[in-house]
DNA sequence: TTGTACGCGTTATCAA
DNA sequence: TTGATAACGCGTACAA
């Protein structure tokens, strides 16, 4: 016991007995043992993170912001990756739970079509934060952007420069960023008193390649019913469908213009740069590793924190 | 003990017990507590991860090499970030010392100047592998490339093309790959009887910035003992060059040509596409994932394992 | 200031 | 087949 107490820096141990555990210690090599801390005192210092993907731009970033509270605050981190399947993802916040990790940060998959699993999690009083692709209205916060308004002010640029056949490659039906995009293309049409053509939504998902193929059955409409302008639910989906139109022998954006959503870091790359909605993703990983701190530390306040995002016109809107 | 066997399948439980188990577990929200189990067993099955840096490509690549492998295998990962400093370099590995992971993998942060912390972990027999950046002859296996072979190659190839004055951006002095690629590059020009100009020979470092600060020093020297290709220790280096060369009203590769090496997403994108090398960063992180799980499993053969690169040939070295 | 007893949740071991 | 006991390494509570 008094070991114990030399070495977590106590008041009331001996100067010469400190001194002399702490000599041994190091002399010995000793690391405690954080295993043994943990299942005493039932808190890990651990927080347990589910992406559902890691590619090149927006997860890594968000990584990165999670990482730099966790640092700062002294957690740690458990990664794991759902690879857009559900069961990978169910898998991974059980084995979280039983890591005992103290709290988890999810960014759902693209395939989870209940939340029976996050209800459960959230009911037992386990400390829960969404962040980019979340589930509102369940009990957890939330952190992320404006999807509705975001969308709604991409869709309007390209109405103001005089774009009437829009059509909108939209996310997974179950997914809340992917519904809120649509509600906000649907409201700029709307506001623009432009008709909402349903044959000129189609679900791309996420993905590029979900978007190639989207694009692809837009591109098979008879030519007077494609549209003329393309909002597209994300970057990567914005990139396969540039990819259909080119194919298609067509020009960005004199034929068919095209926005995204994300600003991917291959977005101003592109022969074609896009135009996108610049999502702060170090930011969100920061806020969310934070709120989720907050919450183990016993805030139990249920926020749906919102980041800010930009405009970024470039040249596949044509705008410029 | 019985409940215990019970939920662990184990054969000698009664099937009328164990189902009386396994209902009343599931009524009651039982979930197995995992650091109890560590602690008995003296094994986690979580791996720990020391990335230098979770920039846009390679390392996320790479994790997610290795995310699929611990997924299979049934373990865990825990991700720590260095941000290329020693010093969170050495609070990440004591801190998974703690933790007690059953192994860790590393890939050395720029700035750490001595190997004694690696020497420690490994000498107290603690599984160790290293990625990419790795340190060779003190006891842990490494995955990585060729380094020295690929810069060779790379080298070998401009001078094929009729460069003479070449320059090259290098690594940090201490890191192994960038020592290796320094080699290959002076390698090619000895077997070419080029004289080797230590003039022309700048640290730049693995980031962006310090390629952009490097290259202007190349750029400052008399017109005449400017080289006329540049070899970058990797990616971003070459991108930081690229943008100091245009800056500076050149033309690549007319001007000055170059090449880099990693394959980064962007390298094919810019405006003037990078000749590079790719190396497989998903195998890089399979391949350490499943050398560090086996050397768990009592493999105590140490290993360089190399996977093979491929040079990538785009407009930046004016070759094609 | 130092030390003793106990418990965290689990499994191994051995006895019933 | 089932159960009792001890152990993993640590911190809390209390006693010396």
């Amino acid at each position: 016991m008094t070991v114990s107490r030399a070495l977590n820096n106590r008041e009331n141990v001996d100067d010469k007995t400190r001194k002399k555990v702490l000599d041994t210690a190091k002399r010995l090599g000793y690391k405690p043992n954080q295993i043994a801390k943990s299942l005493v005192l039932n808190k890990t210092y651990t927080i347990g993170v589910v992406v559902p993907e890691i590619s090149h731009s927006f997860f890594p970033e968000v990584i990165r912001g999670i990482e730099e509270v966790t640092y700062q605050r002294q957690y740690h981190l458990i990664l794991t990756h759902s690879a857009e399947k559900q069961k990978r993802e169910k898998d991974a916040i059980n084995t979280l739970e039983s890591h005992r990790v103290d709290g988890i940060l999810i960014s759902t998959a693209e395939s989870v079509k209940n939340f029976k699993l996050y209800k459960e999690l959230i009911n037992s009083n386990y400390p829960v934060v969404f962040f980019d692709r979340y589930v509102e209205g369940i009990g957890a916060s939330t952190v992320g952007i404006n999807d509705k308004e975001s969308s709604r002010q991409i869709t309007k640029h390209l109405i103001d420069h005089g774009y009437k056949k829009l059509a909108h490659l939209s996310g997974p039906s179950k997914v809340s960023i992917g519904l809120k995009r649509l509600e906000g293309f649907k409201e700029a049409l709307k506001e623009a008193n432009l008709e909402i053509n349903e044959e000129l939504i189609i679900e791309s998902g996420f993905q590029e390649s979900g978007g190639y193929k989207a694009m692809n059955k837009l591109l098979k409409l008879p030519k007077n019913k494609r549209p003329r302008a393309v909002v597209a639910v994300n970057d990567p989906a914005a990139f396969g469908a540039m990819r259909a139109i080119r194919d298609a022998g067509l020009n960005i954006p004199d034929d068919i213009a095209i926005v995204g959503f994300t600003d991917d870091i291959r977005a101003e790359l592109l022969p074609c740069p896009l135009t996108t909605i610049r999502q702060p993703a170090y930011e969100v990983g920061k806020k969310a590793a934070k709120k989720l701190i907050d919450c183990i530390d016993g805030d139990d306040t249920v926020e749906n924190i919102v980041v800010d995002t930009e405009l970024i016109i470039r040249k596949s809107c044509g705008c410029k």
